[in-house]
DNA sequence: CTCGTTAACTTGACTCATTCAAGTTAACGA
DNA sequence: TCGTTAACTTGAATGAGTCAAGTTAACGAG
């Protein structure tokens, strides 16, 4: 028997129940080697590989791996949305006030108390979403 | 000598450098008296006490309170800006997913440990912005 | 109290991210 | 190989928020 082989971007797709296309494969890649990437730098990162998409295409494509879960999208208040391709693990941003850079945090306590409100006042809760606010050190350099 | 009096809304205004209006004193109590009230409804509630006022000049007396620490903005993905007129303490939000309703809750865990990254990466963190998302106890009976 | 400065407001045009609509293409199960 | 329908294309539309230019009025100086 063979070895056990990675799951190839188009078996992950398939997967989830989408079909596989240049599009969304393509996609799928420029998102996990960029980092939090806007829908524009998507665009161009897709027609860098495949070239031609409409950014409808785009759009379209990242609604459906955003739900399917195989990309997160990050909308920091005052700026585009963004894409990652880390997903699963309970993890947060810290983004510059200045320069609008995004980096990963883990979850600050623990495992995932993030979850957990002092009171939820009823609600079910199924995601906390943290964003920190502050400037990165190049600007926070450049500004002293 | 007197009783110290409660500051009205208009020396809280003069006390932090802005100029005393009709409009900022209606919107002011009209976002306190609310209940994370977006931009139209603010409009609105102004409107009520002081007749006309142009949507800009509530966007740019929104832009000045928040600015001075006055009122204090949630902008939650996929909604309109809300403001809000609790200040100053570390608190945070739940959204439902299906109706959109905010309430308030209190830091998750203690005081203000949500300022905290796990590793800032270098960053001077200013600000934690949490929100957690989920279906508020209308909308999960509701769907059940 | 009067005046001048300039913050605040008014109307109206504009931007930009994102969505909607209608028609075409191509993935993939039968 | 074919038919169904998800995915893509072009193009127009939406809607929150901003920008610009001109007018009004708050308020400190005289």
């Amino acid at each position: 028997m063979t070895a056990p082989e990675a799951p190839t971007t188009a078996d992950e797709l398939r997967r989830v129940g989408l079909r596989v296309t240049a599009t969304r494969v393509a996609l799928l890649e420029t998102v996990r080697h960029g980092n939090h990437l806007g829908v524009e730098a998507i665009a161009s990162g897709v027609r860098q590989r495949i070239g031609h998409v409409s950014l409808q295409a785009v759009y379209e494509a990242l609604h459906a791996l955003t739900a399917a879960g195989l990309v997160r999208s990050i909308e920091p208040p005052g700026s585009p949305a963004r894409y990652e391709g880390r997903v699963g693990d309970n993890h947060h941003h810290l983004v510059c006030r200045s320069c609008g850079v995004v980096v990963d945090v883990d979850c600050a306590v623990g495992e995932a108390p993030c979850l957990t409100a002092a009171d939820a006042h009823g609600f079910s809760v199924d995601e906390a979403q943290v964003i920190y606010w502050g400037l990165c050190p190049r600007c926070s350099a450049h500004s002293s």
